[in-house]
DNA sequence: GATTTTTTGAAAAACAATTTCAAAACGTAT
DNA sequence: ATACGTTTTGAAATTGTTTTTCAAAAAATC
């Protein structure tokens, strides 16, 4: 796999996150360094890097696609009320693939697990007006 | 809640299926019973009818969000080949919520399980042309 | 160093979903 | 039934996300 400047930066800003960044939370904090950067470049690499399972792509959140730097299997969380996500880093649950193989035909190579609820920050600002 | 003869019939439509169609597919569906209804009415009532907890939107698979009219928790399966999305009757894991509560601050109210592999359709019509 | 291949930036296109708004349908009180 | 206010609709425009197109630039190969 080659690894263009701009590839590079792509992988580099995806690093410095512990949150899920999106494609122009990565592109929009690249223009800064490198004014030159499109948009197209960053979702390309960012799709090339997850294909070739050097990041991953994090469909399951509403709205645009999320990536994270992270590529062993582990869970997560996302806030109900800001859209934050978390890594959860309790142990995987191996035993629920042989579980659910025996509901369906065809072969489970693995599962994601998203749980949902209330970030803490959401639950130190509510306000209780309803 | 109104329903409306649109709100009705995009309800319906969706109750037929054991699939878990998109919007665009309920539409074009609509469409050969009903030639003037609109797709802004279909998603306008697919999301009326989600925020009301009368169907359940599926944000987790990549593309468009898909809809189903079973709100009872349960698991998916998803095929990486087709892409075809299941209901897996397997029984819902409540200690999962509890287990993870330890490792993250704030309140888990529930969680997603998605399995993912290959459909007994994509295993059958397999070419081993590899 | 010339040639081939890959990647880029910029713009256009494709796709997904929502918004706008005037007209139609509906609800309800006369 | 009719008037009035509310809700919903269809059609088009708009917004947001991602991919594609394509000539130029960069990198890799010979």
């Amino acid at each position: 796999m080659n690894y263009s400047r701009q590839r590079e930066e792509v992988l580099e800003q995806l690093n410095v996150h512990h949150d899920h960044p999106t494609a122009d939370v990565i592109f929009s904090e690249l223009r800064d360094k490198d004014p030159n950067i499109s948009l197209a470049t960053v979702y390309r690499n960012l799709k090339v890097l997850a294909e070739n399972g050097i990041i991953r792509k994090l469909t399951f959140v509403s709205g645009a696609d999320h990536f994270e730097p992270n590529v062993n299997p582990h869970y997560h969380f996302i806030c109900d009320c800001c859209g934050k996500v978390c890594d959860v880093p309790m142990q995987v649950a191996e035993t629920l693939d042989a579980a659910a193989s025996s509901y369906i035909k065809g072969t489970i190579t693995g599962h994601d697990l998203v749980f949902y609820g209330k970030c803490d920050d959401c639950c130190n600002s509510e306000d209780s007006s309803d």
